[in-house]
DNA sequence: TCGTTAATGCACTAACTGGTTACTTTTTAG
DNA sequence: CTAAAAAGTAACCAGTTAGTGCATTAACGA
């Protein structure tokens, strides 16, 4: 049952066949399945075993690979940043007027978070721990600095034409674009009960993320 | 009813007899002990021998008040609510004027989470278990209200002075106002390592602060 | 076809975990 | 002074937990 790849032998290297025992695959599964009882549970809460089951793989499979129920936390985490940060990449902004490209990183973030929640909750489990797995990687590095460098870029831009003022820090403003998205999400469902109104409905969201839009574009407007 | 005080002493007011066994004060210790726990490892990575050995109390008198760890969790909980609201409530911004107010909310705000990081932390566990435990809790709805109208006075005052601008939704403003300072917080460890600056430095928080307060004066400005 | 290597599965464990039972000691009402 | 209630303790339990040892099976190069 687990043969699955219909990958007919094709040339190449890595001639591919149909495999009853698929490394990669395994792998694959219980990443995604360590992902969502991570992003579930958290590190402390997420069950071992289940993971394995969810994968439908065996747990000495999860040791074989990950050599640790952290060393599985770490990767799957790792993995939550270069996804974003390559989705973000993906966003073109160079191409777009500077209020343009501002407002769509806005969006961006925001709809990111909305349909990646367990990227939220794995930061937020990293945090509690002190970030000691993140420290260790090396590619998150990598990945936040062009990050950093590609709201710089939109900030510098707005500036040179006149549509944004000048001195507001790019961090700053980075922090703050997640912040009012980040914060709203997290604490949904506390909120939901602080605020009396049900935070996840439909209106409301679109409710937040116009006002996150304004929020922003007063914050550099001229 | 376990009041205790100068029961038998009588006339003497202050003849508080030290006590080998005082229920209040064990139970204040094992709060106390579980706030921390509970807030350095969350609800899930908490350990009841670890609150009952560092609140020099017997695990079985956790138990004995709260019922369950999640008993416990949701005492400690219900409490951390209860003091940040009474302490925004004391902050009498009526007697100030609009703009004043509103600085003096975002200042507390940040400095309250800054001196309370446990609060942020019990508030994210709570999330991560959808905030079952709090919808139990009638008294946090309570002065929740009174916290949000409370916003809303300030709000409308300065829309009838005419230093604020009409139409800001005080719950949108509430949340945005937590957010900043918020996520700034939680997240100072892996904000640390991805921003690459040292977030919890003394200026690095004054900077934050100034730029909190900024986005929301902007925010509101007419 | 065969031998080596990588992938997989099963059964096990040592330490832990939340929770409890049975008991002793202190406080206090009458 | 006494009896009962309240406060406190230690040992224990049954179920879990992350992590392993070892046998087995499939893949693949030669």
């Amino acid at each position: 049952m687990e043969l699955v790849a219909e990958k007919t032998s094709g040339g190449g290297s890595s001639a591919r066949k149909p495999r009853t025992r698929d490394a990669e695959a395994t792998k694959a599964r219980i990443l995604d399945a360590a992902k969502r009882e991570f992003a579930k549970n958290g590190l402390g809460g997420a069950r071992v075993d289940v993971i394995a089951e969810k994968a439908r793989a065996n747990k000495r499979m999860i040791y074989h690979y990950f050599e640790s129920k952290e060393g599985l936390f770490q990767t799957v985490l790792e993995n939550a940043y270069v996804d974003i940060r390559t989705a973000e990449q993906k966003l073109n902004l160079d191409h777009l007027a500077p209020k343009e490209a501002l407002e769509r990183l806005v969006r961006f973030t925001w709809d990111y978070y909305l349909k990646n929640p367990e990227f939220i909750t794995l930061v937020n489990s990293e945090n509690l721990h002190r970030a000691k797995h993140l420290k260790k990687s090396e590619i998150v590095k990598v990945y936040s600095r062009k990050f950093v460098s590609m709201v710089k870029t939109i900030l510098d831009r707005g500036v040179a034409a006149g549509v944004f003022r000048d001195g507001v820090d790019p961090v700053q403003l980075n922090i703050t674009i997640a912040a009012i998205g980040y914060y709203y999400l997290t604490n949904r469902f506390t909120g939901s009960i602080v605020f009396e109104r049900d935070l996840l409905a439909k209106d409301a969201l679109e409710e937040r993320l116009r006002f996150n839009i304004d929020t922003i574009m007063r914050l550099v407007a001229t």
